[in-house]
DNA sequence: TGCATTTGACCCTT
DNA sequence: AAGGGTCAAATGCA
């Protein structure tokens, strides 16, 4: 990540630089937003019974700021990779059974493997969770007695959604499935996304920013997170760990919260947006993420479900 | 009929 | 070259 969207792409430079101005913009409104409701909330803590309204209106902008720099981000690497995935077939004119065969070759285009961006590994029971995947593989692994299925995102298509996962039975306990993640949902579910994040698919991730515990408090009643696997617990690792093995992303360890009392509530408190913002400046410390998250270390050790970390 | 799964082959990475 | 990941035609199912 950081600044490797700049460079990939192929769009024109003067629209890259707009965008990362607006980009920048954005970021630097919502940094600046933080810094407004934390004093606004120093003042009420002082005895004004504070304004509720104002700072619901701050939250808003913040989220809306980072969402909507985020979607920029976003729809640049997008369309930087675009064409990847969805690789329209050659009409060459041939009809009937030899076509597939010889079409293959050009069928398959400049065949790009999904880096793995982030991926964390969970072993569960049931190898399920409550998003739509489809399954497109299925493969003997060697060594490994059982096969590996691969999945995508139901929304890999038509919402663009890059995540996957890999499921494969253990061997030393095959009720159990060890299931690899990979990227995360950029896509969103009509029923169950709040407005705000309806605004563009990329930014259902801005639930995720590990904004103050207590300022998220109602929203998180009615939001629903689609970006997350439905374990008790999961970690993620920074974007793009190849280009920044020590990115400031790279959390070792933090525990994503589960609204148990809603099953599919989840509150992750850590999301690799310290890339995003650090790649432009800003400084992740002054909104004040750390500290109000607790990671509950014997909680997570005592869950059933074991989660590894990969880069 | 439309969507999901299966499966064999292709392609990329190591 | 081997192994793993992905594609897409064939097939199954509701």
């Amino acid at each position: 990540m950081g600044t490797d969207w700049v460079e990939e792409g192929s769009p024109s430079s003067s629209s890259v630089v707009k965008t990362k101005r607006l980009m920048e913009g954005l970021l630097l409104q919502g940094k600046n937003s933080a810094i407004q409701l934390q004093l606004l909330l120093k003042n009420s803590q002082d005895g004004s019974d504070g304004s509720g309204s104002s700072s619901e209106e701050l939250l808003g902008k913040i989220l809306g700021s980072f969402a909507q720099g985020l979607s920029l981000l976003g729809s640049c690497s997008e369309s930087a990779s675009a064409g990847h995935d969805r690789r329209v077939s050659p009409s060459s004119g041939e009809s009937g059974e030899s076509k597939r065969r010889l079409n293959l070759k050009d069928r398959r285009g400049p065949h790009k493997r999904s880096k793995a961006s982030q991926t964390w590994v969970k072993v569960s029971s049931t190898g399920e969770d409550n998003h739509a995947w489809r399954k497109y593989g299925q493969k003997m692994i060697l060594n490994s007695k059982y096969p590996r299925s691969y999945f995508r995102c139901t929304h890999k298509y038509d919402q663009g959604c890059k995540a996957a996962k890999q499921v494969q039975r253990m061997e030393d306990d095959p009720q159990m499935f060890q299931v690899t993640y990979i990227g995360v949902h950029t896509c969103w579910d009509i029923m169950k996304t709040p407005r705000m994040l309806i605004a563009d698919p990329d930014t259902c991730v801005d639930e995720c920013f590990p904004i103050k515990q207590e300022l998220r408090e109602d929203a998180k009643s009615d939001l629903t997170n689609d970006n997350v696997p439905s374990a008790d617990f999961f970690l993620i690792t920074g974007l793009g760990s190849s280009d920044q093995p020590n990115g400031p992303a790279s959390v070792s360890s933090e525990r994503m919260g589960f609204d148990d009392a809603n099953g599919d509530h989840a509150v992750p408190t850590m999301y690799p947006f310290g890339d995003v913002a650090n790649s432009h400046g800003l400084e992740i410390d002054s909104l004040s993420f750390d500290g109000d998250f607790s990671f509950d270390e014997s909680e997570f050790l005592a869950s059933d479900e074991v989660i590894e970390l990969r880069n």
